[in-house]
RNA sequence: GCGGAUAUGGUGAAGUGGUUAUCACCUGAGGUUUCCAACCUCAUGUCGUGGGUUCGAUUCCCGCUAUCCGCACCA
């Protein structure tokens, strides 16, 4: 079992800037907080894992991968409550100078402090003057509201519009939603997924790799028809998992019993919690520092209903790096509410719904010169009425009373077929931060063993995204060795999915010290018998284990 | 954002108000070596940044930036 330390942690780092695995951003020109670089080792490393995740995802088979702009226009963060939401009310205290976030000073005194206004709360801080939580005095200053996310101006001088770079990448999702709807035929249910950059102006990045101000998202919306009771197959995950809940706190149980038992209250919640989970163990997490915690109702995000992290313990404690929400129909019907375009799918009724109406409307010719600026409430207002009605009638509408004679009024009674409905889809949201993960990877995998008396570091990668595939080595450089060395390692480098990477310099011990450092699976050594016969050694980073190859029978 | 500490080759460290700043590992070249950080020779590469004090600053002082630790914050 790993024993995370700091002492630990400082080598790791250490290793992977050493090695161009992760590095400060920068750095020349005194580096940038937030800001890091994926080296020539970490650069592949991240598109694997970011290729690994859109493939495991993709396998679902109703997934299509779409890709939007980071630069968007301020309305539609506004709709998507960013531009709210993203903001923190801050407050100085006079006397220590602390600053403090305003809902937070009034918790004790409001239920749902997070919603208030700037206004409200500057109200209620002068009403109730509550102590600073660092000196205990209560005097306040301004309120002043910081946004977390990244201003700029699309278009140059006065004509450019306000935007923000994206926080997430879901907005993209949602904004394309009939173009999406249309390419599955209209019939749900569907996902969209993107991965990408997401950019938040985190106040004091922390952390290394866990709290970035510019870092690499994965996310995939997932639209469902929330009367459709779908069922999905948990027999897949038959291992017990740990889950803090809401309510229950602590548990270990299967998923599918979760589900169940309505702790996991939506099934493709559980369901994509599952496939959350063989995605993280497929790239290298180690179960037994992985647990599922579901938000608490006073913490979900503004959209969510329900929502459960994936959290990963490392040398930073527990992380967390995948949030799975069911975000209903927040989105869409936000962006629906703000540009007045429609965001639903058609709903087909299983029977077509025969509708008795049966009731009053307006007479246009008759109503509309009698009542004129009226004649619109006045129309809503008797088709209120029920058929019994007599007339004339007198209806209030706000302030004015209305003489409703019979002329001014029709019958109407019909039956109509209504064949579906319109409705705003529901949306089950799994959103993962890849750095996140790639550092918990790296943390898991990496490891610090003793060979020959001597400290010995060891990247135990999964082969699926290990950076480097294979390196290969000429045991000498001379009599042919290297030229035979270089051309297997042409040939591995042409095929696809395949990076290898030759190395001739240092014994041959101090190579494959240096491979297994990044974590790369397997080494090829070209010696002398190679030249004559055509075979290698084919050796395994995790076993040392070496095997005689021949050239062309090379398993990649 | 606040308080404290720190910043020396790629990495980890030592050191100094005085002119060629030290060491180990790493890296590169050559030699040696028939498969797990061996050895020999040689070489490359450093005082975060801007300002001040000073005849002279890597060293002392101040600002900035970054890192670490606490507070605060957090998807």
């Amino acid at each position: 079992m790993v024993e995370f330390s700091s002492e630990r942690l400082a080598r790791l780092t250490g290793m992977l800037k050493r090695r161009g695995v992760i590095l400060p951003a920068f750095e020349i020109h005194g580096g940038a907080a937030g800001l890091y670089d994926f080296g020539p080792v970490g650069g592949r490393l991240r598109n694997r894992v970011n290729q690994t995740w859109i493939n495991h995802w993709q396998s679902l088979g109703n997934v299509v991968e779409i890709s939007c702009p980071t630069v968007t226009p301020y309305p539609v963060l506004e709709a998507s409550g960013h531009v709210g939401e993203f903001s923190d009310f801050l407050t100085e205290c006079k006397k220590c100078g602390e600053a403090s976030r305003a809902d937070h000073l009034i918790e004790a005194i409001h239920p749902n402090a997070e919603s208030l206004s700037k206004d409200e709360l500057g109200a209620l801080i002068s009403e109730n003057n509550p102590p600073c939580p660092s000196c205990g005095e209560s005097e306040w200053g301004q309120i002043e509201a910081q946004n977390l996310m990244f201003n700029t101006k699309i278009g140059a001088g006065s004509s450019g519009r306000q935007g923000f770079l994206r926080p997430e990448t879901a907005q993209g999702m949602f904004t394309s939603f009939t173009s999406i709807y249309r390419h599955f035929r209209e019939r749900l249910p569907f996902g969209a997924l993107q991965t990408g950059k997401g950019y938040r102006n985190e106040i004091s990045p922390r952390q290394g790799m866990i709290r970035l101000r510019e870092f690499n998202m994965a996310e995939l919306e997932y639209f469902i028809d929330p009367e459709v009771n779908t069922v999905h197959d948990f027999s897949l995950w038959n291992q017990e998992v740990t889950l803090i809940a809401d309510k229950e706190g602590e548990i270990v149980m299967t998923l599918g019993d979760a589900v169940e038992k309505g702790i996991i209250r939506h099934p493709t919640v559980g369901y994509f919690m599952g496939w959350t989970m063989d995605f993280l163990l497929n790239v290298g997490i180690n179960p037994a520092h992985l647990r599922f915690r579901q938000h608490e109702s006073n913490e979900m995000a503004h959209y969510a209903q329900d929502c459960w992290d994936a959290e990963i313990r490392g040398s930073y404690g527990w992380v967390e790096c995948v949030g799975i929400a069911h975000r209903g129909c927040y989105d869409l019907t936000a962006h629906e509410e703000a540009t007045g375009q429609r965001l639903r799918a058609w709903r087909t009724f299983s029977e077509p719904k025969v509708v008795e109406i049966n009731g009053w409307t307006t007479d246009g010719a008759k109503a509309g010169p009698a009542f004129r600026a009226l004649a619109g409430q006045v129309k809503s207002a008797v088709e209120e009425l029920p058929p019994e009605t007599k007339f004339p009638f007198t209806l209030s509408i706000g302030e004015s009373a209305v003489e409703i004679l019979p002329e001014h009024v029709k019958r109407v009674q019909r039956s109509e077929n209504v064949n579906g409905e319109w409705f705003v889809p529901h949306v089950v949201e799994p959103a993962f931060g890849i750095d996140r993960i790639i550092w918990h990877l790296l943390d898991h995998s990496y490891s610090e063993v003793e060979k020959s008396g001597e400290d010995y570091t060891l990247l135990g990668l999964p082969e699926l995204i290990a950076p480097v595939d294979v390196t290969v080595l000429p045991l000498y450089e001379k009599d042919g060795m290297d030229e035979l060395a270089l051309i297997i390692h042409r040939e591995l480098c042409g095929k696809k999915n395949v990076f290898s990477v030759y190395d001739a310099s240092g014994s041959i011990g101090r190579r494959y010290a240096r491979a297994d450092e990044i974590g790369v699976p397997w080494c090829i050594t070209v010696d002398h018998d190679s030249l004559s016969d055509n075979s290698v050694t084919l050796r395994s980073r995790d076993t040392g284990e070496q095997t005689r190859v021949l050239i062309n029978a090379l398993p990649f």
